[in-house]
DNA sequence: ACGGGGATCGGCT
DNA sequence: GCCGATCCCCGTA
């Protein structure tokens, strides 16, 4: 059921527009004990060049160098006490990368459940840190690349449920600074979206193009 | 349903 | 030492 992984040309874009294509696409985690997936439903762009918000924003150092290589690339880094995972854009050299806060899940919720013990399904990987937790995702896959089609990768399904939907921009969150951007991206109305479905102004976020890619 | 505060620890000044 | 691209629990409504 594992469909062909996006290609390195799809992540060696503006982040901005990687970040709203990933939106409806399939993430893919293969371990020892199996295989978990879910459909990436909310993300945010952080960019090479006028955000400091960016790990890339002051340079490469040896926690952030994974977001400076090539694009297709994981970028895996630590937080208070937890995990959360990038994917890399645009040419390596340049430092900008998609972060993937939650996904829904689709395969191996069981397996899923077990890593992350007090979770409802809601829950489950509603946040960049808890879908770590349930993809088991750590440091190890830190520089891992997506496009190999091996223990974690990210594909186009082109089925089902995903065909009908908006994508939605807002603030990112927990970003003190670069607060006019509106850098995060989630599918509108879907339950497994973590923090506001609003912008922080209270008005309804910015709505825009429908269901991005898909062929035609 | 929503918001505030504490836990927790690696990376950088 | 300080400060997060966070999570969870426990208040109130």
């Amino acid at each position: 059921m594992s469909a062909t992984p996006l290609p390195r040309d799809f992540y060696d874009r503006d982040p901005r527009t990687v970040a709203q294509e990933l939106l409806g696409k399939t993430m893919h985690r293969r371990t020892r004990q199996g295989l978990t997936s879910g459909t990436v439903v909310e993300v945010e762009a952080y960019l090479a060049q006028g955000d400091p918000a960016a790990h890339s924003a002051r340079g490469p150092t040896p926690r952030n160098r994974s977001m400076f290589g090539p694009p297709g690339h994981l970028y895996v880094y630590s937080i208070h006490a937890r995990f959360c995972l990038n994917a890399v854009t645009e040419s390596a050299g340049v430092g900008s990368a998609v972060l993937i806060r939650a996904v829904q899940p689709v395969a191996g919720v069981g397996l899923m459940q077990s890593r992350r013990e007090r979770s409802s399904l809601r829950d489950l990987t509603r946040g960049p840190a808890r879908l770590c937790e349930a993809l088991s995702v750590a440091r190890d896959l830190d520089g891992w690349d997506l496009t190999r089609g091996r223990r974690i990768w990210i594909a186009d399904e082109g089925r089902s449920h995903r065909n009908d939907f908006h994508v939605v921009a807002s603030p990112r969150i927990g970003v003190t600074s670069a607060q006019e951007a509106r850098l995060r991206y989630f599918i509108n109305g879907s339950p497994f979206v973590s923090g506001p479905r609003r912008d922080h102004a209270g008005e309804p976020a910015i709505r825009l193009a429908g269901s991005p890619s898909r062929g035609a």
